[in-house]
DNA sequence: CTGAAAGCGCTTACAG
DNA sequence: CTGAAAGCGCTTACAG
């Protein structure tokens, strides 16, 4: 079994075990494959053929399983990033179910880059997935033609698509309940009713529309206008959220901040160290989605957490269903108080 | 293009395309892997078969492809997990490269479950990958092992293993410099010369071994002794770092920690808000690996952030140079003072 | 209870 | 410049 790693020689088949066992192939087949019990062969010669395949450290080539099969077992997952703890905690929750019942998960970064998704979802297309969940994607939509171009039942999760099923979170709800947190903070802690300051994200995009819809009605509600540049959207990444902040004064009164990722809430922090400086007291902020380490920054009132397990499992539950009609379900948001 | 999803309809095959592009299968297959220049097929026919395969979405079935070729372009990976900074920059780190080289990165993730590892470097090996990189296995041997017998190379990244080759990072100087560091703010700042409390990690792990040993040379080099009850290595989990400090009593005086990793530090952060309380300014503490919202935590005066950029390259040079023997690379950390 | 044979969708030497 | 044919390693209906 400790052999040097040799790529050049052949591997052992199920034709080198027929040889060795003193059988057939197909016997070997169907005994490595577990349908050896539906062909009746007798359990000695099974446990013969597996002694002999363990002893030769024999690995089935799926790629010649697969193809003679009409079914694989592989489901892909396109993902935007690792870095942060929402899309960490997908890429698991994934591979956890998709294990769970037996497939094979296959997950791909795409750093949100329209052309490596749809690069991604062609390779995934090309192993044979038996169904991609997009997470994220900036063009859902492209992603589902593609599949179903190859009759791949696609799902989307996270950023909603208008093509195939998808599984997001109530972001409305979330944005809504963040920002009357926020409020009511600002208010009992500072004696200070807003308008809040909401920083990241981009217009455009599905998320950060309705998160801003539910930060408007949550200040319309009391009364509250927002001027428009106190929406600043100039994308997630921690350098523009910085960046956009530098139209903002503090100015020694008191600030309240929604802080439309945790991503974004990188940039606010080094904002608020270098130009607010270390005394935060005037200064209240929430932040979409759950970070343990951000939770215990001063100043953070509250983080949003999605519920990935749920999101995750409805979308396992509308792959089973076949569901592929296009319709969007909502995930309700866990407000986590600080 | 914008079909349904329906995966009994059979794909489109190079048959189809070669019917459809009165051509025949062969030509086809060439055009479509590249091959063509090399076959002299006029650029006539090449552009008619592209144009045809475009147009029915055709995607190579890469199982039939890979199954003829004698070699496939996938590489694995197995990562314990996704949530942290550390693991998730791997994990990002290991798809960009790979991509850059054409190959096509499989990631799985084993929960730090010996048997999980195993199962997964089975299922890549199946998938006839052509390396595997094991990162932070907890039995790198065994999976080289099972590697070997398929004649696929193996790495080991982060936790070494004795038959293959390893690239780490170098866990004594980076314990040892922030040892060092951490001792040097308590006296600047607490008037208090140690000796510190490690926490977090497993005895039997090299990595905290190394870590424990730079650790103990820090102190030793200002002749500081460092009693056993000041070791506490109770397992890498949150839970188990905050019970473990429990038998740790600040009483008011002075504290000085060193945090085996940020998972632990989760459990020590909780520790520090129920016993210590709001006020830190008694304590100083300093933890491996970097994560930006950890970094901003109050008491936390130091990160050790391991070069994953570096780490990875050399892997992939491994790789590419076609070395298994067994040997350690060690990669210097980047000690970050906060 | 077991094996011979066809075929999954490609690739590539070989023969024009 | 192009095509017919063999074969990669499996699976599975079919025939004993």
């Amino acid at each position: 079994v400790d052999g040097k790693a040799d790529p050049s020689q052949r591997r052992t088949t199920i034709y080198d075990l027929a040889r060795i066992a003193g059988t057939s192939p197909s016997a070997v087949s169907s005994v490595l494959n577990g349908s050896w019990q539906k062909r009746r062969i007798s359990r000695d010669l099974a446990d013969r053929i597996k002694r002999v395949a363990e002893e030769q450290g024999y690995a089935t080539n799926i790629q010649a399983s697969l193809l003679r099969r009409t079914t694989s077992n592989i489901v892909g997952m396109i993902v935007p990033k690792y870095d942060n703890r929402y899309f960490g905690g997908i890429a698991e929750q994934f591979e956890a179910l998709a294990r769970q019942r037996g497939l094979f998960p296959v997950i791909t970064c795409t750093q949100r880059e329209p052309n490596l998704e749809l690069e991604a979802a062609k390779e995934l297309i090309s192993y044979q997935v038996r169904c991609l969940i997009a997470t994220g994607a900036t063009d859902p939509d492209r992603i589902t033609d593609l599949c179903a171009a190859a009759g791949v039942a696609s799902i989307n999760v996270d950023l909603p698509g208008t093509k195939a099923p998808s599984v997001i979170s109530d972001n409305y709800a979330g944005g809504r309940d963040l920002t009357r947190l926020v409020l009511d903070r600002c208010t009992r802690d500072l004696d200070w009713t807003g308008p809040l300051v909401f920083v990241g994200g981009r217009a455009s995009d599905h998320n950060t529309a309705e998160r801003l819809r539910g930060f408007r009605d949550a200040h319309a509600e009391r009364g509250i206008a927002v001027p428009n540049d106190h929406i600043l959207v100039p994308g997630y990444s921690a350098e523009k959220a910085e960046l956009a902040l530098a139209s903002v004064s503090p100015s020694g009164a008191a600030l309240g901040l929604f802080v439309n990722s945790t991503i974004s809430l990188e940039g606010v922090v080094r904002w608020i160290r270098s130009v607010v400086g270390p005394d935060v007291s005037n200064l209240r902020y929430g932040c979409f989605d759950w970070d343990p380490f951000a939770a215990l920054l001063p100043g953070n009132v509250g983080m949003v957490q999605q519920d990935v397990p749920t999101m995750l499992g409805r979308a396992f539950e509308l792959i089973e269903d076949g569901r592929t009609a296009a319709g969007t379900t909502l995930v309700p948001c866990v407000l986590r108080t600080l």
